[in-house]
DNA sequence: CTTGACACAGAACGCATGTTCGTGTTATCA
DNA sequence: TGATAACACGAACATGCGTTCTGTGTCAAG
């Protein structure tokens, strides 16, 4: 959003300063700096002014962050580079020929193949995939670009997708023919979407999970509908984490 | 100090995969992995084979590694260099530099850039883009695989996103967060779904578009709901018909 | 058969680290 | 002059993260 107001066009000394740190610890000691090592190279004695600048910076564009991740930051334009367009009070640098070389750059590894290992229904666990792929070929495959995945998701080599069969997911606003991605995993974070078996009702459901007090919540995702809640967590399996949903609307509803 | 017996000259499998994942973190995030980071990318589910596996690798040289640092690990020798040194014939090097430009060429035609226009609320029109998309900057892009779009569209070139804001869309089966791939439309076929501006209700809905004897009929995408009849067409202004939705899941619900 | 090296794993701990909150100061604008 | 935004800061909290400890399984050598 355009501030009302500014004390004056360009980058501020502070800003400068931490962009300086940026482009320098690239080269020593060849990894971003954490928010205090940035106080203390730029004599800032709070963490949390250094947040309010880098997040200047980044809807400036001149960085991007990673949230919730140490030292994730990345210096999209070199110092020198950002100190001239920002001496033109430059709101975002333009996409250019940096953008193209970014993207040329990154064009492989952007794209991941995620192998389809069959169907969710709520009738039958999750078909969880052997962890060699190998075998997989171009048509069992789904194409997802990397950066649409989640922070912590976008180094996982283990994904798999499945597709949706029938209209028992709708509570996870999940539909028929939809693409789930999931991450294999039989523990989950409170608050992370899981496929689970519920070995008592003979039935996979997709829900946010809580363990609370030693009882399971399960969140629908749809905000209108009341959560299932089990006293023994042992009959809920986790059979994965759901990392993503892709409907392609392409067709007529069933 | 030489250990008294090695399984086979070179590097492990596993030794190779954490090289290969130093390196191609290089790239994309921009950062070195986390130790966790690595168990996640290698299918290693401890953190200490991980760091026992680092600790060799910095002894034979591959890299250096700062302690009590958050990502303190640096690749001294390019991954491609490292294996060969190694002595391991290597998959992708195999495959020659021909096969590469042809497969980095294709990829960037796989992987489509699609304008964030804005977000789509029910209490206003949705923000359909201008054609011109050249001043977009990289942080309003979404990246989406070409394979993933239905096959018409496959060529589209003036597909936008939207990003849903609220809870208005459940009955599309869309939620608060999730990326609408849409394409600018004014008319459409009986079946697709579209996003219309009801101008006698001011309201933008997601739905299934029929025209039937000269009557709308808008149907939800949860089999559970009814549709809506609207014997005016006039009332509703078709301002795209949805081609993908993606969500992300990562973060807590709302 | 025993032993020791290697490989692997889970758990726990403590520190590293990012985010958020509340508060204060200063410059700008109407 | 008062209101407001920008700038600045300390503290606290929660989570990210690296390290260490303990244990187990496999296999080659003796």
């Amino acid at each position: 959003m355009m501030m009302a107001r500014k004390r004056k066009k360009g980058l501020s000394d502070r800003q400068k300063k931490i962009l300086e740190v940026l482009d320098r610890f690239q080269v020593d000691p060849g990894y971003p700096p954490s928010i205090r090592e940035i106080c203390d190279a730029t004599d800032i004695s709070s963490t949390s002014v250094v947040n309010y600048y880098l997040e200047q910076l980044q809807e400036m564009g001149f960085i991007e962050r990673d949230q919730h991740v140490s030292r994730g930051i990345r210096l999209l334009v070199p110092y020198e580079e950002a100190v001239s367009a920002a001496g033109s009070a430059l709101e975002s640098v333009s996409s250019g020929l940096k953008q193209t070389a970014r993207n040329l750059r990154q064009a492989v590894d952007e794209l991941l193949k995620i192998p389809i290992s069959g169907r969710i229904v709520a009738s039958a666990p999750v078909p969880v995939p052997q962890s060699d792929f190998g075998y997989y070929d171009a048509e069992s495959m789904v194409e997802v670009a990397r950066s649409l995945l989640p922070g912590r998701e976008k180094g996982s080599t283990d994904l798999f997708a499945l597709e949706v069969s029938g209209d028992s997911m709708i509570d996870a606003m999940v539909n028929d023919g939809d693409i789930v991605i999931m991450k294999p995993a039989k523990e989950v974070r409170n608050g992370e979407m899981v496929a689970v078996w519920l070995n008592d009702r003979d039935e996979t459901t997709l829900k946010y999970f809580y363990l609370e007090n030693g009882r399971v919540r399960l969140q629908p995702a749809n905000p209108t509908m009341n959560p299932i809640f089990i006293e023994d967590p042992s009959v809920v399996e986790i059979q994965g984490k759901v990392v993503m949903v892709i409907r392609q609307v392409g067709g007529l509803p069933s």
